[in-house]
DNA sequence: AATGAATGAGCCTTCATTCAT
DNA sequence: GATGAATGAAGGCTCATTCAT
């Protein structure tokens, strides 16, 4: 009955892979540590032993997927420095939505889990590795806004695209996981195209920046 | 230590609002029926004699926070309909957001916590209540946008706009729940000023409406 | 929403009445007062106002039903003592079946569901009122032993009448509470059928008794 | 207070004892987990942990009391089956009533327990591995009835003996369990004397058989 | 090093009973 | 006299964690 013995840090990236789906779906306190190391075909006091507890391995775990989904979108978004501010911020906002909509990332999910019910485990780690994430986008926008724009005005054009990346995507989730059949048409397949949905947050937050620009 | 004899709904009102309170901090899960009792200076079994289990009471006091909401903030915004599309669109968009930010409003928590860790109880509820109240800010896009504008075109707008409320507001409130310091400047203080927050949010929105119409 | 003020010995029959019928059902620990109360149109405190507590009204209420079921069915079993011996045997089988097997007659199942789970309430009573029961048909026995049948030899007799007049009706009310499919045919049916059922005991232990007798 | 770590099979067996005797004594709902774990000396969530819950504790306990039974009472009786058919009756009655008497025996107090207060979760199991007990008696009912014998008319005696098995040993335990001192005299002392019991029942059901027979 | 048996704290729920009205 | 709101004890179950092996 005894495990292949296959180095032991096996057990470990398959205690993290199965961690991030849980707590990605669940969240920190629902998700339950049996169900984790089921998942990953380990014994149930593997994560204390090899984690040191829940905690810990929620963090840890965060961190993985966080590293797995940098990987995978490179922040820069693919767009050369030198291309229009039009096309660099397509740029920016496709790269964040589709890491978001991508089923195999579960960074954004375990954070608007952890939003919702904070633990105060990653509030710290969180920012520190979602910021940087952020700052070519707030380049960006003040680019569009001239040097003259005031900080808060730039922060409130960095909310307003923030905000869009997330809200429909969450929704999308939502629903899908929803038993009954969605009520309110035309979101839902959003999900599938996130291409449509990049154009036109793009479009439409090009136009909202310039708007208020000159206010 | 007894309770005096009351009419009895004294009690379910206590229970009530105090479900409210705890539901939209923890959510359903993490929420105690014993911590709620407590709260509304009731017996640990109160809850299940007025309302037969915690998922009614649940449900009941979605409904309750929804109506209370509802009273304080009427859905028009205060906007009379002969007024300008503009107008009306701000108008919108103040109600929503006061909505949300003010702290004695439960309804948006709970649904926040919902769409994170549904529960599959308040699906059906919140989409006859939630819907209407946006159908006049499809109106008021459906204006903006002309006769020939798209169901779909409709429907990413809306989806701008409903993210944009959102968005900022959860961020703000759970930066305050975070116990370490923010890093994030700029955001948490906007909790307090609603109002510039909506007036950037429509005219934003307004230009992002208008670029994308001739789209 | 007041009851019509019905004298209040009204409540207190009705009240008996139904926790015959559950006590009967369920035994006295799965028989809950709230159902009783509910069955009869009572107060959920009217069972401990009338009676004082569940127990008392258990033991109240297995009073009510004996004295009806012996109201019901005569003991004597409608035979007159001059008619031969076994005719009387077989009314004195017939009564006590067709007692048993009365969906009317609630004492025999308390009994059972007494025997099964003892609460000690009702010891005394039943051998008090059942005793006198079988006393003419402990009678009978003698006559058919003759004078010199040892008590202990009428004893035995006595037992395999009783059983053979419980068993039956037990099983076959069982069978009837089963959800399954009945897998031993022949039996349940057979409650439809007493006077079959008593005519084959009587035969049957009328044979047996004979047998043993020259013993 | 620590368990030394054993098997674990240990624990569980330890458990499933228990189990038998509490069930046995108060059938499945007045039984207490709490109970059954302190008897075995284990924890409370230990039968959880072991079995899943208290129903399947039942279902796993009834098994292992048959099983045990089983073992200590072959079906058989101990009678070849070339000896006469009384002897066989004989045989037959001797090992029902003896394994019903046996104080270490659960099986058919769980039974009887179950039919006064059924939970449906023995119903299928019960009557697999009970009815095959009851084959052999059927055979040589028919035997003793010859082959024009109806099959109604087998279930008939066959009932009549079944219910001489079972009743004068539910009645003594019932009374042995009850506080007030026994009013029904020559009926307890019965269980003492399975042998005694056993041969009045074969030789009355022998008679009964053939009176009813030539019917 | 790694396992799985075992633990104890905590949660939701049920129910007979009590008490103010 | 009679009601129904309210209580507290108890039960089954879940789960993160610990400990002997």
């Amino acid at each position: 009955m005894r495990k292949q013995r296959s180095d032991g840090q096996e057990t470990k990236r398959h205690l993290l892979c199965a961690a991030c789906k849980v707590f990605a779906e669940k969240g920190f306190r629902e998700a339950t540590v049996a169900e984790i190391c089921q998942k990953a075909n380990a014994n149930i006091a593997a994560a204390n032993y090899h984690f040191g507890g829940k905690e810990a391995l929620y963090v840890e775990s965060w961190r993985y997927a966080f590293e797995k989904s940098l990987k995978t979108f490179p922040p820069d978004g693919g767009i050369s420095a030198d291309a229009p501010v039009e096309e660099r911020l397509h740029g920016q906002i496709l790269s964040i939505m589709s890491r978001i909509a991508d089923p195999e990332s579960y960074d954004f999910d375990m954070i608007h889990k952890e939003m919702a019910n904070p633990t105060g485990l990653l509030t710290g780690i969180i920012q520190e590795s979602i910021h940087p994430l952020f700052k070519p986008l707030i380049s960006i926008i003040r680019e569009l806004l001239g040097d003259k724009a005031a900080e808060h005005h730039v922060n409130l054009c960095q909310m307003s695209i923030r905000a869009q990346c997330f809200g429909p995507l969450l929704r999308a989730r939502w629903q899908k996981k929803s038993f009954r059949s969605p009520k309110i048409p035309g979101i839902e397949p959003l999900l599938d195209d996130v291409k449509t949905l990049a154009d036109h947050v793009t479009r439409f937050s090009l136009a909202g920046i310039r708007a208020t620009q000159e206010g």
